[in-house]
DNA sequence: AATGAATGAGTCTTCATTCAT
DNA sequence: GATGAATGAAGACTCATTCAT
């Protein structure tokens, strides 16, 4: 269904969806299409040959990151120390979203049933590593990879609202988002976790 | 500067921002100034006539939440238990968010300078707020008032990507966010707090 | 439900609706709203004010020429001769299309409600106009409303192959259909008459 | 100045103008080069290389139709009974038609010289076919050759508008239209007929 | 010679903002 | 003061046409 691009047609695909990510980083969801073809150096036409529809553009950066974290994931299941493998994960994941925070993207392609059908398989993988890490009491009893799922960006928009801070200081939030999932000193949750 | 409004005029500006803070909730930023309009009872002109710009809207809003935090910040203050106090203070903070995250709005009106002074205000509130839970031994010793301000929004944002939840699914996360700020068991933060 | 348009908006409308006329005469459906506005001297955005669509303002034309036609017949259900008055009705027909055919307006307003509503109620009166005639010998016998309905256009859209002619050449070739629809030297025609 | 094709390129051009034909049959002139090329089963810039323009592909189906008409025509000189002949012709073209109303491609070509041509000589056959008629006394005195010229393609236009009808209800107003023409029963004719 | 990727002008439509009533 | 009509800039998207492969 889906032949190999022509080279340059891939390399297109390549800058515009980099163009987009950024473009959509700095100016939100509204980011236009001819800013984001402007940026990637290519017409605007161009775009819609790619992606039908702006939705469509979306949905495929989204995919491209939930991909790599479900392979990410999927990698830290055999690391040993399940607690740091969780760590690493959500450290990952709040790299990609470095730039600025792109987490909204994900509810803007909430229709796009690709996109649903990966986001399941995410959760999959966060739920293994979760359990795994409840198990060995690197978390507290009470979280569950629901709460990791939608916890993951949360770092990342915290960080998002200090302007002129290092690009990194997600980390700084995830450490002490981390610690309040860690077994020690856990008060019990108001609420069962969601389900989605 | 301000002078009274007459009588009808306080009303509508009151019917305004309500249906404002409703609509954005809903629709987030692109709420149309017609159909806040609509909803308010008034027309389009109207708005204008209160809000010289959609900006102003916005900043009017997120001052008048701002303001409500700051009193309340205020009065807590004087409450016994500093990490009681500080815990309340961010209930009430993600309580006003409740309908939807309506946090985006602080971002949408940065140029304000009102704006600016006011949240700066809520800034020494919750440095106050914070520093005498450090002191008493509430909170570690490592987080500052402008880690709170920015970790303020986070429980309502990480419930937000929770479609059917409860109103109140922000109270989980705000509790294990505020697990992590305790002392017990906490682990050494990278990055030195920002500031704004 | 429709409240009496302000003076200044009645007049928008009047000239809005004149333009569009003209202007999808003389360049067909696809004439753009762009050139319609410039030609009416209002505004872009006025001509969505009064119609939401491209399709809702053809509609409204089709309407008003429509809701004429019914007028009109109903008028000339009251004359003596039936013969005169359908041939009188063709004529205003066509004269209202003199400019340049509109007819296929009639076809992309297709899916509206309203004007499908009006189109059957225009059929009625047209029935009872061939009818009348019909009876008393003044049109063939096997000849029926619809048949008309579908002929009503027929001499402007001939006329308008002819490039530089008068105007109202339409009614030369009205005559030569008429002439073919009287009972002197009809033959007998292939297929029954259709239904709408 | 034509030189002979390649074969498989005489092939697609043969492709190509069928599916063109279908395809603005269906859709109107709006019809994509795109899709005309799917249909063709072959490449979008193969279409340009045959015709380096839209409106040369429509002038090249127009060509085409006009040449039949033309061959049929003067075939049609020969035969017996002039009336006959005349009805025969018209039958032939709409006929050609009878999918749906192709007509308006004519308007579309109106600048290609060709078709001018093509058309003017169109004209002059079917002036032959209604002299011989009108002097045979098979049609009225008072009509010409463009009168049918224009006449030519109305079965079609009046029978398009009947939605779910029999593909050649066309044959119904044709009839009704050749009595039309008969000099049984003719009336004066306002106007006096055009020239092209 | 064929293909389909790239392009940008042009289309409909939305919306904040201004202004006449 | 309130209203809603008017406006035009800006956005997503389409499509004939050009051009590299």
């Amino acid at each position: 269904m889906t032949r190999p691009l022509r080279a340059d047609a891939a390399r297109n695909r390549r800058l515009l969806l980099a163009a987009a990510a950024d473009e959509f980083a700095e100016r939100g969801l509204d980011a236009s299409i001819a800013d984001i073809a402007r940026r990637a150096g290519i017409g605007k036409g161009t775009v819609f040959r790619h992606f039908a529809t702006k939705e469509d553009l979306i949905a495929a950066i989204v995919l491209d990151r939930v991909e790599v974290l479900i392979e990410t994931g999927d990698h830290l299941l055999e690391a040993e120390d399940s607690g740091e493998a969780l760590l690493e994960f959500l450290s990952v994941a709040a790299e990609q979203r470095q730039q600025r925070d792109l987490s909204f993207l994900q509810g803007a392609s909430g229709g796009n049933a690709e996109v649903s059908r990966v986001q399941a398989r995410l959760q999959e993988t966060i739920d293994a590593l979760v359990g795994r890490a409840r198990d060995q009491g690197a978390v507290r009893d009470d979280v569950t990879g629901t709460d990791l799922f939608l916890l993951m960006c949360a770092p990342n928009y915290v960080a998002g609202y200090a302007p002129g801070a290092p690009p990194d200081l997600w980390r700084r939030y995830l450490a002490i988002i981390f610690d309040g999932l860690r077994p020690q000193g856990a008060h019990p949750l108001p609420h069962p976790a969601p389900r989605l």
